[in-house]
DNA sequence: TATTGTTATACTCTATAACTATA
DNA sequence: TATAGTTATAGAGTATAACAATA
């Protein structure tokens, strides 16, 4: 083996320099897998939690908005309020104002899903930044709405509330 | 447009607190966008990257090494390293000592697309981190690399190099 | 004509199981 | 028997185009 550093700072090659976007991209996958086992006791997708946590809250949303503010395709959102309308979690109903719409309305129990699916980000949080003090997560947050405020995609995502759980 | 902020403008609920988790894995997803679109010009992609990654420097590696640094099953090697190939990047070689053994080569070709990958990455660091100053950077970097360090898989792709590239 | 939702399709990524050749 | 590599396959995620109903 290489030799080891003597407390947390990195083994990393001196003569390399890690890059931040290429740990984002692997963080990403390791907070995905994650995220949807703890998912797995509610049967929810991280899809499907991220819909309920943008519906929550806003009353009624076109498949239309609602799409474009988790920045998936309007196919996709078919399919994800199709899985959430099957198991009660959402009801699609014709806007009459225009019938083209459908007004997607999270139900009571789609609520009650909804925080138990925010309990489980909470624990993914707690388990992957066991590490840091809250004055470092404090840090950590702020650094990343930063970093996620030069991406378009991101800022819109996170100002429809798609990262955002209820205080604890 | 009944909603409770006037325009897009509208900063978090404070009522709501934001998932670190949830921003990572959506983070991630947007790294990958971006650094999928920095690498065309290479015609690579980022698995392909974080293998090239992992076998240079490192002289001849097995396939199964490979995929446990990786994090990637062993079929997925499989192809990887049928691209790295057709493309010249890489050789298969059998190990005299262990015919079952396949002792992967980066390829002279492969070093020098592997350093333009490396600018790739580079350049979707500068932009995505183009706010932050040199000191929020390092404060980032090191906060993340705490949080990778809970997790075994990240902890091992990382020490074996998959998030490092050359000193600038 | 344009927009909303829908369906069909295709491509990528990931994971699993079964097969082969070597050990 | 066990291991390294391979192949086939299935599932989920994502993106595109074509279509029906409505505006």
């Amino acid at each position: 083996m290489s030799s080891p550093q003597p407390d947390g700072q990195s083994p990393l090659d001196p003569d390399r320099v890690a890059s931040i976007g290429l740990l984002l991209s692997k963080l990403g996958t390791a907070v995905d897998r994650r995220l949807a086992a703890a998912l797995e006791v509610v049967q929810l997708r991280p899809k499907h939690l991220g819909a309920l946590s943008v519906l929550g809250g806003h009353g009624a949303v076109s498949q239309q908005a609602l799409g474009e503010r988790l920045g998936v395709d309007a196919s996709a959102v078919v399919a994800i309020v199709d899985d959430l309308e099957r198991e009660g979690l959402a009801r699609r109903e014709r806007d009459p104002r225009d019938r083209r719409r459908h007004a997607i309305q999270v139900t009571p129990a789609g609520e009650r899903v909804l925080a138990r699916g925010y309990d489980a980000a909470g624990e993914v949080d707690d388990t992957m930044l066991a590490d840091l003090t809250a004055h470092e997560r404090e840090q950590l947050l702020t650094l990343l709405l930063r970093v996620a405020g030069t991406d378009p995609g991101l800022d819109r995502l996170i100002r429809a509330g798609a990262i955002a759980t209820p205080a604890r």
